[in-house]
DNA sequence: CACGATTAGTTCCATATGGAACTTGACGAC
DNA sequence: GTCGTCAAGTTCCATATGGAACTAATCGTG
């Protein structure tokens, strides 16, 4: 952790009333699990109308500061040129507009990271035969190597973050979230319609 | 969604073959539900030895980019800013330094969102009596308003995020997030520890 | 086949962001 | 008490970020 210590449960007037667990938005059972964490960040767990989205943001955040810290200390690659990079990882010679539709960068940001990927020859691109305007994107040796410096510890980070978890437990939470992410594509495109909607 | 159509499957070179599906990353039984989504998306969920990261990731960003940017428009408060108003929305009373510890931003962001609110009288602040350097925040009448407002069409919106999963789904999910949640005090504080620990 | 609409990628610019240093106060040790 | 250390918030500054406008190419449609 960079920032803010999770820790110092201490002198703050936080943590009112514990609530009905049954009645409580977050679906109740207040465990006795709380021990370290921050009181407000335990309201924000069990008495909090937006369960879902604290938790995933959250957690998001616990995988993304250390990870991303990190690799900027140690590459001067910031997340953006990263996230190019491991998109790339995952499937050489796609185009600079997949990694936008799959990544929720802007494509400017998009862009100036692979001016910078290609200045440090981590990647390298060739324009599209079917489509002049776009390119196609390919690693270099120089960057596939520093993917395989990275994606083994990110994938230990993300096996710590998860081992309090059994093994059926992580399976049924992979299966909830690829559902969720699944059925992503039919959601409104604005809070606005759903507000409507009401 | 603001930016990049997470439409759009149709010409790019990605995808490639599907693999067997019980030795997958993501675990597995790739369903046929990949319907509307980009390809590259696809992969990330199906094919990514991070397949925690990415699909907390993926679903907080389709969360936030929809709500806060909403909030803007609407209201002219940047994120950090909402955040604030938020949390003394769930806690009344709490300091910066709360707010900080839960919320993942720095705390000079949170301090310079605190003075807009001041500002903006969505917020009052008084100096703790217990500890001089601190203060006490709470919000204003005005400042409720917003959140009045604003809550609802948020909760609506989570909703509708999960709508695809069943009740029991959605409490197994809660409950299996809330546990990592509480678990997060136990993790290592840097990957590098995490790195050197394997 | 030419025109309007859309898309890929880049550039420009205003600003939101976060690191680091700083101020003031609390706290523990001696 | 006084000193060194640490914590709460603020300020300063360099820069990463994203909106909007722009260029060039594609695509559909009459």
């Amino acid at each position: 952790m960079r920032r803010g210590s999770m820790a110092a449960a201490r002198q703050s007037p936080v943590l009112k009333s514990v609530e009905d667990p049954a009645s409580a938005p977050g679906h109740g059972a207040r465990a006795e699990g709380d021990a370290g964490l921050h009181p407000l960040i335990a309201v924000k767990l069990w008495e909090n109308p937006c369960w879902f989205s604290f938790r995933i943001n959250y957690l998001g955040l616990r995988f993304n500061l250390p990870v991303y810290g990190w690799i900027e200390e140690r590459y001067g690659l910031v997340r953006p040129e990263y996230v190019v990079l491991y998109a790339l990882h995952l499937q050489d010679g796609i185009a600079a507009k997949d990694v936008v539709a799959s990544a929720g960068f802007p494509k400017n940001t998009i862009s100036r990271a692979i001016q910078k990927l290609l200045r440090r020859r981590l990647i390298r691109r060739a324009s599209d035969a079917r489509d002049r305007r776009s390119y196609v994107l390919r690693l270099t040796a120089e960057g596939r190597r520093i993917l395989d410096e990275t994606v083994p510890p990110m994938v230990a980070w993300e096996k710590r973050m998860l081992a309090g978890l059994s093994r059926e437990e992580s399976q049924v939470l992979s299966k909830l979230l690829a559902r969720l992410v699944q059925d992503s594509p039919n959601w409104p495109t604005s809070i606005e319609q759903e507000e409507q909607g009401q």
